[in-house]
DNA sequence: TTGTATAAACAACACTTGTAGTGTATGCTA
DNA sequence: TAGCATACACTACAAGTGTTGTTTATACAA
C-alpha cells in the first residue's frame, strides 16, 4: 500500500516523502496527547526532529497538514470499502458506516476541544463522498425525469449522509451503527428513488435491518499512516 | 430592534454593548477589505478604537467574535422570515432562501480565502436551522410511524438544506433562487413526507414553481449590525 | 565517482498572540 | 451627589508565527 495515496507526481524525492511522513506521524502522536488547537507548529517540527522552517516548506500551516493527513485516511478507507462497486443503496450504507467509524475514531483518540479539527475533517469527508456519489450518479441514468441536477442530488445526499453520521456521533448513548442505518437509510435514499434499480426500497424493511453487517473492522485500514486509531 | 439578539441577561452595562458593537463593526469593515484569515486581533482592536486587551476581555479570539456576529445575523434573518409560522414545506423553502442569501452576501463582500470563515458560518447556520426544524417537528406528530427519530430527521434535513444552498453558491453561473427551490425542494421534502399535511407534495409541481417569490429583500434585515451587506 | 540540483538545517527578523498587573474612567445606586 | 463596582486603558512579557538568507547534506544522473 502506498503510504501517500494523494501523491500525483510519478516519483518524488525520497527526502520529501520522508519529511512528510515524519510530520504526519508527529501530528498524529501529538493529537493523541492534546487537543489540536493547543498543538503548535514548533511542537510538530520538534517531535518530527525537523526544523520549523522545513515544516513551512511543505505545509502552509498546521491546518494544511491535518487536512492532508485526514484526506489520505478518508480516501483510503472509502476506496477500500467501495472497491467492490456495490449498488447505490449499499454504497450509501457503506459510506454511512465509514463516516461513523471515522468520527468515532476521532472522538476516542483526540482530546477535546475538537472544534477546528471537526470543521476541517468534515470538509474533507464530504468532498470525498460527494465526488464518489457524483461519479456514480453520472454513470447510471435515472429511470424517470429529474427536477434536480446530478450535482444537486449528489450534494444534498452527501450532506445528508454526513449529517446523519454526525448526529449519531453526538448521541450521549450511542446506538449500534446497524440500527442507525436501518433508521436513517430510508430518509436518505428517499431522495434517490429515481436512481434506484427497478423497485424502490420500501421505507420500512425488516429484511434490511437483519442484513446489516456488524460495524467491526472499519478502522483497520491505513494503519501505518494513522497508528493513533488503534 | 435589539442590536444584540443573543443577549440573555436582562440589561447589560452600556459600556459592554458599546464595546461589542464597536468590535463587530470593526470586524465587518475589515472583512470587506481583506480575508478573514489575514485579519489580526490587533487590527480589529485598532479599528474599533479599543485596546487589544479589551478585545480579549470580551472574546476568546477572532473566531469567537465572528461566530457571535454571524449568529446574531442568522438568527435575526431566520426569525424575521419565519415569524408567520408557515407550513413545513414553506418553512424549508424560506430557510433555503435565507441561507442562499447569506452565502451570497458573504461571497460578494468578503475577499477570499474564505475557508475558516465558511466553516464557522456553516456551523452557526446549521445549528439555527436544526433548532428551528426540531421545534417544528416535535410539535407536529407524523401521520404514520417513523423509523427515524425526530432528531435524526431534523439533522438530516438541516444538512440537506445547507448542502443545497452551498451547491448553489458554488455554481459559476448562478441560477435564480426560485429555480433552485423548484429543483431541490422535492429532494429535501421527500424525507419529510410523513410530517407533511394530508396529501404529500407531488415531486414535480408546476404550481409550486410559479408561486416562487422573488429573492429580493433577503438581505435587508439587521442592517445596523451588518452594514457590509448593503 | 563526480557534478549538479535541491532538500533540510540553522539563525535571525518583525510581527502577532494570549495573559497579567495596575491605574483610570464610567455607570449605577443609595 | 457620594461611593461602589467594574469596564477599559496602558504596559510588559513570554511564546508562537511566518519569512528570509545562508550553509550543509543528500539524491540522482552523467
Amino acid at each position: 500500500m502506498l503510504i501517500n495515496p494523494l501523491a500525483t507526481t510519478e516519483r518524488e524525492d525520497p527526502r520529501i516523502t520522508r519529511t512528510r511522513n515524519l510530520l504526519i506521524e508527529a501530528l498524529n502522536e501529538l493529537m493523541g496527547e492534546k487537543s489540536f488547537e493547543s498543538i503548535t507548529v514548533s511542537e510538530i517540527a520538534e517531535r518530527a526532529t525537523l526544523n520549523r522552517a522545513t515544516f513551512y516548506a511543505h505545509f502552509q500551516d498546521k491546518f494544511s497538514l491535518l487536512e492532508y493527513s485526514i484526506r489520505s485516511l478518508v480516501r483510503t478507507q472509502l476506496h477500500a470499502e467501495l472497491s467492490a462497486d456495490p449498488g447505490l443503496t449499499e454504497m450509501i450504507e457503506k459510506m454511512l458506516r465509514v463516516v461513523c467509524g471515522l468520527l468515532e475514531g476521532y472522538e476516542k483518540h483526540c482530546p477535546a476541544p475538537r472544534g477546528q479539527m471537526q470543521a476541517l475533517s468534515e470538509k474533507q469527508i464530504k468532498d470525498e463522498i460527494y465526488t464518489l456519489l457524483l461519479q456514480r450518479l453520472e454513470t447510471s441514468k435515472p429511470n424517470r425525469p429529474q427536477q434536480a441536477s446530478v450535482q444537486q442530488t449528489a450534494m444534498v445526499t452527501s450532506w445528508a449522509i454526513y449529517g446523519a453520521a454526525f448526529q449519531w456521533s453526538q448521541q450521549s448513548k450511542r446506538q449500534p451503527v446497524a440500527e442507525l442505518v436501518r433508521q436513517v437509510l430510508p430518509l436518505i435514499t428517499a431522495n434517490l428513488q429515481a436512481y434506484l434499480p427497478i423497485k424502490p426500497e420500501p421505507l420500512a424493511s425488516p429484511r434490511r435491518a437483519a442484513a446489516g453487517r456488524a460495524p467491526s473492522g472499519l478502522l483497520s485500514y491505513n494503519l501505518r499512516l494513522h497508528p493513533q486509531f488503534l
